[in-house]
DNA sequence: ATGAATCCATGAATTATTTTCAAGTAAGGC
DNA sequence: GCCTTACTTGAAAATAATTCATGGATTCAT
């Protein structure tokens, strides 16, 4: 009934003053106007204007239809403008998934030039997935999974971002601190603390203890890394993370990463994200500043 | 670009679930909603849902229509509404000029019930006109014209809303006040209170003094009526107003009524409006009440 | 007063858009 | 595996918007 173009013809006939002239500011001829119109006052059964002489007047209805139009109208507009700029993939939302507990303290550093180069878009994190990171991508949970597994599965596309060695952490004056590297059964008289997720997640039991048939002396599970290290140096017991998280909170407490087994345990961190949106330019843009970012952490 | 109908499709999508289901609701052909997404899709540049299976995933994009569909739609719909009222006669605007001092005591009884009866209308009483009263009519600075003198003009029609008698009004311990008329001769010891308009607009003058070449000892001139009576009640001067406007006040204060002359001086009150909004409803039931309400007053 | 210019309305013709119709494709349920 | 359901697509039909050509009315200038 009432149309976006009768309100884009009502404000510019208030702005230009005759229906010539909007006709002329609208690339219309004045009769497609005065048709347009003729039309809208007919269903509406109210005169839009009166005329009066050669000039329009508003009608009541036609004062209503003006404020009405300068209030829809701008909201057209910005709409427009606002769904152009999420096509051009530059406002979105992007919500990351975290399957990867100590990967939080890279993640702030990733976000903070993030925000400030892409403002249209709304970052969110979550940790939590009723049926795991892959299920939260394919339900639209979230647009970005952090994860070192990286499970294929069609429609899914990942890309490795950085590398780290998972480490061993030891109170810096525990008889291990100043061992090359420790072995499995050093750890048969210790309290191991990890992340509160399933031990099959957990490299320091996948990698390092199952395979040579050993285990700690005890299991405490916590969720938050800087407690978790707080009890490390307080004498509490070990626990397994990034070395270059543990080099970065050696500055503030006693403790010190020790190597896990002769090798390591070298780990990749990925993203994974829906092949359809791989070419959004704020995904890809994360991407990108996700990978340079890890270059400082090396 | 963003038409009405747009989101329209897009709100009903949202609500019945299915491209099916929203064209059954809205009378029209899945294929006419597919067609008419599909060309917006293109505009846009972006999908407005995804396809998935045989479901529609609604994208940011279609989520922000979404958004502002459901804010658009109803204001659309609400302004049907109104300008439907509107031309109905149910809603509108009343502004009310008025060229009779005291009358804005008589109106102030029928706006009252007026207004209860009218919902949609906005009253509102205008008194100071830049080109008089009848510009103001015709200059749609308002929209009824109380007035004494029924000037015609083409495009104006008026009705006569009541008749009553102006008197003196005077002090209750007043000579005058126990004589069946007043001359104007008596006046000659006075003072004379009026509204502060031209002598040629107050019957006192031009019904009652001036023929009789006489006039009052002095002449003030005071905005509103409970101060000139007060002014009159206590002694300082003599006016001229409507009986009915005396005899109300002469409960509270003591003042009288004293005829003007043997004949007394009658005076009809009438209401203006353009040819034009004759047939307007709250206009009509505006002149109705105007009337009934004066009997009253009789 | 008269003529020119300006502005809006209108009917018919044209053009553009919307809608339907008729297949066609893909996914989900039995 | 087949049937049902839901969306897409291209072509045809229907509808709507726009233009063109014209006429009437008012204003302005001469």
């Amino acid at each position: 009934m009432i149309e976006r173009n009768h309100l884009e013809i009502v404000r510019e006939v208030d702005r230009s003053g005759s229906l010539t002239a909007a006709a002329d500011a609208l690339c219309l001829t004045q009769s497609a106007l005065s048709h347009a119109m003729k039309k809208l006052e007919q269903q509406l059964g109210t005169p839009v204007w009166v005329r009066e002489g050669r000039k329009l007047r508003p009608t009541q209805s036609g004062l209503y239809l003006l404020s009405l139009a300068n209030r829809l109208l701008p909201q057209f507009e910005h709409a427009e403008e606002l769904v152009g700029q999420i096509a051009r993939g530059q406002r979105g939302s992007l919500r990351i998934g975290m399957e990867c507990h100590p990967c939080y303290q890279w993640l702030l550093k990733v976000v903070g030039p993030y925000l400030e180069q892409w403002p249209g878009v709304d970052v969110d994190v979550k940790q939590r997935f009723q049926f795991g990171g892959i299920g939260a991508l394919f339900g639209y949970d979230i647009d970005v999974l952090v994860t070192p597994d990286p499970l294929h599965r069609k429609g899914l596309v990942y890309e490795p971002v950085f590398d780290y060695e998972q480490v061993l952490v030891v109170p810096s004056d525990h008889p291990l601190a100043s061992r090359p590297w420790a072995e499995p059964s050093d750890l048969e008289s210790e309290t191991l603390i990890t992340y509160p997720v399933d031990a099959e997640r957990l490299d320091i039991y996948t990698r390092f203890l199952v395979p040579a048939h050993s285990s700690p002396a005890r299991h405490k599970t916590i969720e938050t890394t800087d407690i978790m290290l707080q009890m490390v140096a307080a004498g509490r017991g070990v626990s397994a993370l990034p070395r270059w998280l543990v080099e970065e909170y050696a500055h503030q407490m006693p403790i010190s990463p020790v190597r896990l087994g002769r090798e390591g345990i070298d780990k990749q961190i990925f993203l994974g994200l829906r092949e359809r949106d791989v070419d959004v330019a704020y995904l890809q843009s994360f991407m990108t500043m996700a990978r340079e970012t890890t270059w400082g952490l090396d």
